[in-house]
DNA sequence: TAACCGTGGCC
DNA sequence: TGGCCAAGGTT
């Protein structure tokens, strides 16, 4: 175990920074739901969805999902399609399923009691550093970093950090200067101060060092260098995948939908049938009707092209093109249950999770029969 | 380590 | 308009 040296920290007024950041914060904090109070199970949830997600996309959420299930008991009892329906659009849909599985590991192991130290926390699904260092410093008062992009951004600059913030490595420096200058008194107030400035002062583009609660902290400041920091590296684009899609319906005016699988993009929600199409210069729709027939075992006339759908992932971009077809035969239910295959009516659609790019299909086909 | 894993807002 | 960004974790 080598020790991490950050030689900028000796200049810095440790007990003046604590005594500056902490009072800003208790003074300009937004009202947040989840700051209502200190129950870990909330804590747990908001910090769970509020990863790589901003803050005005996470309310609404947090607040349904405290509706839903208001205590972990309750989030632990829920079924599958309910707990990705809460999640339906908050995207990194792991997530939820993680969370589920480590509030069940709770329930079994810690009587229901979320862990207050840093090696029990860390063994739960989807709880990673930052996760487990905010629970803890959050609801239980422990004096433990949770570093996450705000608190890189805003230390690289008060202390100088040239370290390359998008290198997993580089995160464990912030956390070796995060123990040197945590106030042991104000751990959660701490903490959330380094991410409330990072979110409304220390910004990434023009930070608004003129209104800084730290400016006589920090040392890019002083050199007037803080649009230099942090220092990150770009990463490379993402690649273009095309898909054909189709809403398919039956005499019965109902429509197919599928349940993805259980492992990788999307797992587990459900979407209308669609393929990869790797040949796409090939005439289209009895190529398209001999595809839906290999891949799900059934034959759909299609009739019409519906919608172009562009869905940015972070890694690639679907180009989808949007059919409307229809099945005139009947379905073996042996069919539908082998290719994860459900006939729905719209009413019973709304139970299941589907992504946004098929949510956008189905809103163009509602327009579009109107 | 680097790739995978969503989505919406912003400039 | 396209790249960047947002309270990351897993493999």
């Amino acid at each position: 175990m080598k020790e991490i040296m950050i030689p900028t920290i000796e200049k810095i007024n440790i007990e003046g920074f604590q005594r500056d950041l902490v009072s800003w914060f208790q003074q300009e904090q937004r009202e947040l739901p989840w700051r209502k109070n200190k129950d870990p199970y909330r804590v747990w949830v908001s910090e769970i969805m509020l990863q790589q997600t901003r803050v005005d996309t996470v309310i609404p959420y947090f607040n349904r999902f405290m509706e839903w299930f208001p205590t972990l008991e309750d989030f632990a009892d829920a079924d599958e399609e309910k707990i990705l329906k809460a999640w339906e659009g908050l995207g990194y849909y792991s997530r939820v399923r993680n969370l589920q599985s480590a509030v069940q590991e709770v329930r079994a192991s810690y009587n229901g009691i979320v862990p207050e130290n840093p090696e029990e926390i860390s063994k739960l699904k989807g709880v990673g550093p930052y996760t487990a260092g905010a629970i803890l410093s959050i609801a239980y008062g422990k004096p433990e970093p949770a570093v996450d992009g705000n608190v890189m951004r805003v230390l690289s600059r008060i202390l100088m950090i040239y370290e390359d913030i998008a290198k997993p490595k580089t995160r464990k420096t912030f956390e070796a200067a995060v123990r040197k200058l945590i106030d042991h008194d104000h751990t959660s107030s701490f903490n959330q101060a380094l991410m409330e400035l990072g979110a409304l002062i220390c910004t990434p583009g023009k930070p608004a060092c003129l209104l800084c609660p730290v400016q006589s902290h920090c040392l890019a400041f002083e050199s007037g260098v803080q649009s230099e920091l942090p220092v990150k590296i770009q990463k490379k684009k993402s690649r273009d995948v095309p898909i054909v899609a189709a809403i398919l319906t039956n005499a019965n005016g109902e429509f197919l939908i599928h349940k993805r699988q259980s492992a990788g993009l999307l797992a587990n929600l459900w979407e209308y049938p669609n393929f990869e199409n790797h040949a796409p210069l090939q005439p289209k729709r009895e190529f398209y009707k001999d595809r839906f027939q290999e891949i799900y075992g059934v034959t759909p006339e299609i009739t019409e092209p519906l919608v172009r759908i562009e869905h940015v992932f972070s890694h690639l971009v679907w180009k989808v093109d949007a059919y409307i077809g229809e099945i005139k035969e009947m379905i073996d239910e042996n069919i539908l249950r082998e290719n994860q295959l459900k006939w729905v009516s719209e009413a019973e659609m709304a139970e299941f999770a589907f992504p946004v790019s098929h949510q956008k299909m189905m809103k163009a086909y509602k327009e579009k029969i109107e």
